[in-house]
DNA sequence: ACCTGAACACCGTTCAAGT
DNA sequence: ACCTGAACACCGTTCAAGT
């Protein structure tokens, strides 16, 4: 049973009952996305999502059972259309690439930043995502790590990437709206930088040492850190 | 100066000017801390704060720009009381350490994790928070690394305790609101796991996993990668 | 200057009804 | 069943005015 089945029979049975058939779970999908599309994430509230159906506010509370329900379907259905299955066989990579197909496909959406810290948020995953969850896991068991190790790395890995995709999604923005920095402006404003030489010497040249985009790099490290300490665990 | 003074004092004041006196910067963050004290962090809200400063919210607007600004002044506040300055003197010990108090700081204020990703959160910091990140970049050019591979360091070692941060705040209020999962329910539901056995071994010990405190030894692993990262590039 | 009530432009969610 | 308007209980922020 698709969810499209529901649109294509309720013509069908419109002929019966006199009433809009705006109400399927694929159409709330489509229509969330394309107000996100439209008018940025931001925007997206049960509200407007209601208006741009083209129902009240209160029946989408029948399909949806409140907004961050909303939101995690939405992610589901994102991640099952980005996560790519093919990673490589060997462990170490396998674990690399599957932590950066979850890091590429939320940093795509940035509107992902606010589902990510949902209550159990791991727990009501879709099979997309949970199976690169596993091929973390499998691949720390396939270096010698045991299960719990397995599962420590995968944590880890999630908070890293958490923390990256949150910081990126919020300092994004800065240039749209705020005016930058003024030039010759010290970047740690009205702090005494005397007693702190690495950032005196840094200055100015911070904010552009931070655009950088050092994930991929900071993971590789990370994951060898990370097996190299279950390994010597083991011993 | 108690809070309590400023009400008893104003009478005496009062006889000039007829206006309430409550508008000092002390006095909006120590009306701030009571309210998330006495009713939890969710509470503090603008207009909350205002009632309990007895005054207008409008009035609040003349010594705080606005919510974000009050956030940022609170945690500042607090870094300056519980961040302490003692960090050992080896490099690799002292880059672990200023991580471990800047992560231990946030994670006793469990509202942290809504400012963490405030526009340019970092340049606005006070010198108690920024004296870490020193120590963070010092600690990794005396290993032998550049100041860009220093900066390089501390983004991804931010970057890890901020998602560490942002996922323990959130999964701490699960208990509370809502009902556990039933005993027996499978962890990861609506998911078919025959093709996922690392994660159907597992089970149901996935929330007694994930509840274990890894940061330290993650961030030891983390660290240890990074620096054999850099060290390796410089060959 | 410093402070104010009232208003603007919203939120998520629930209730008691309607068809 | 399915859908609704209206209301509840809030938000952050701004304006034109008061003293």
């Amino acid at each position: 049973m698709r969810d499209d089945d529901c649109v294509s029979t309720s013509p069908a049975s419109r002929g019966r009952i006199g009433r809009p058939p705006v109400t399927t779970r694929a159409q709330i999908l489509a229509a969330a996305r394309r107000i996100i599309d439209r008018d940025g994430w931001e925007k997206l509230t049960v509200r407007r999502l209601a208006a741009e159906l083209g129902i009240g506010g209160t029946t989408l509370y029948h399909h949806v059972r409140d907004r961050e329900d909303l939101l995690i379907q939405l992610l589901n259905e994102h991640a099952k259309r980005t996560l790519s299955v093919e990673l490589p066989a060997e462990p170490r990579d396998r674990i690399v690439a599957a932590a950066v197909a979850i890091h590429d496909s939320l940093a795509a959406w940035p509107w992902a930043a606010e589902v990510l810290t949902s209550d159990g948020f791991l727990g009501r995953l879709g099979e997309p995502a949970v199976s690169m969850v596993e091929a973390i896991v499998a691949g720390a068991v396939e270096c010698g790590c045991t299960v719990e190790q397995g599962v420590d790395i995968f944590r880890n890995i999630w908070y890293y990437t958490a923390g990256e995709i949150l910081v990126r999604a919020h300092s994004g923005q800065r240039r749209a709206d705020r005016p930058r920095v003024a030039v010759g402006d010290t970047f740690f404003r009205g702090v005494d930088l005397s007693r702190l030489p690495r950032l005196a010497a840094i200055g100015d040249r911070w904010p552009t040492l931070a655009a950088r985009d050092i994930y991929a790099q900071g993971l590789r490290a990370f994951v060898n850190g990370l097996l190299d300490q279950a390994r010597s665990a083991a011993r």
